[in-house]
DNA sequence: TTGCAAATGTGAATATTACTCACGTTCTGA
DNA sequence: TCAGAACGTGAGTAATATTCACATTTGCAA
């Protein structure tokens, strides 16, 4: 977990030149900072989120944050790229062995379910890809992670119809976990009632594309 | 259209009191001053609009500017006021005698295939509804809009399953629009091969649950 | 142990911008 | 013609992200 920060803060660095912490002392810090944000953006979103606050919050210097984060963007993408990172190893296990229309139905719509009520409960995560379209590095991120996940789609469903054009497959794969991601997003952002119907509605048509081709 | 403008300008007003331009003049000068908007918005994006510099390339003074406009997000949310306002009455048009099956498939590809253009070649556009997101009031317009044109999709098919559950269509109508809009918005963030690819497939998937249910 | 280079820590100072306001000008209607 | 409303102006204010010159700590080789 802590190597992941260490990456990712090097990854940061690459973009705007800025230093990995390396010993001990600042990889705590750096975690303190990031859940500090976290902490920040769950209260007031991370546009209100303010720098100065960050710091002290998470009791350091403001020349300190900026040690480890080129700009404001690199914090919230550091959180981003957490979420994502956990996300994908939950969904590639849930797909990893699923051979049969039947067990894609249920892994599947499981995974909704799952996505549905994670934005439900994280405000951070609902924040943070809200305002996704806005920043092009998190909408890069976004597009990645949706590509790999379509992946792990892509190969159940070479499983089950190996017969089928794989870009075509590509191509419905993706469009599909968009689709979800949309769908979540739109489904909380009205009241339960109707998001719980949109969801359900999104399972079907989603389901059907990917099946009944 | 000069009504719609001042309506509008009376509507961000009340948010925030901003005086709505009486005078044949200023009625001009803010026809300037969204035209400048979008000139800036279309070369670096609406996050890189400076204000003064909207201001400048419209003649006339920064005070002006905020004598019509409350905030920066105000002149975003006039321009994509007149986006949908446009674009609704295309989609009206477009669906207002569908009666059967083959007649919504036609429409609804055409709707879509115009969507994706005008996303492709309008920067402006591809710009504010990436922004969407960020902007409470932008996600509002939205969703309205979205809801409005689920409405004319809803009259459709209302004709064509009269004996479905009217709070089923609606949510089918709503959740194909809003996904539409994700596919399109996806699609222009991809190579045009991928993009096109993307749409079709979005195509099907949209007509097999609006017709086939 | 000691000394030094690299890593880390600091926060006042700077830069950039959205936005305000006090005051001058133009229009409208009676 | 004149009062008051609408309009126009741009220097000034406020809020923040970001920098930078300098202080401190750590790791390590002599």
């Amino acid at each position: 977990m802590e190597d992941k920060v260490a990456a990712k803060a090097e990854q940061a660095a690459i973009a705007s030149p800025r230093r990995a912490p390396t010993q001990q002392r600042s990889r705590e810090r750096v975690e303190r900072m990031l859940a500090a944000a976290s902490a920040l953006i769950a209260e007031q979103g991370s546009d209100a989120m303010r720098m100065g606050e960050v710091a002290e919050r998470a009791g350091v210097s403001i020349g300190s944050l900026y040690q480890f984060f080129p700009d404001k963007r690199a914090i919230v993408w550091a959180l981003a790229e957490r979420y994502t990172a956990e996300s994908q190893a939950c969904i590639a296990a849930a797909l990893k062995d699923v051979s049969d229309a039947e067990g894609l139905k249920q892994a599947f719509s499981e995974l909704v379910d799952i996505y549905y009520r994670l934005f439900l409960a994280e405000p951070v995560m609902r924040d943070i890809w809200s305002g996704t379209q806005a920043d092009k590095a998190l909408r890069e991120l976004e597009l990645a992670d949706s590509r790999a996940n379509a992946e792990f789609l892509v190969a159940v469903l070479k499983r089950l119809r190996p017969d089928a054009d794989p870009v075509e497959l590509e191509t419905t794969a993706f469009l599909v976990w968009q689709m979800g991601e949309a769908a979540v997003r739109l489904a909380i952002s009205v009241d339960r009632g109707e998001g719980d119907r949109l969801v359900a509605a999104y399972k079907r048509m989603a389901l059907r594309e990917l099946l009944a081709e």
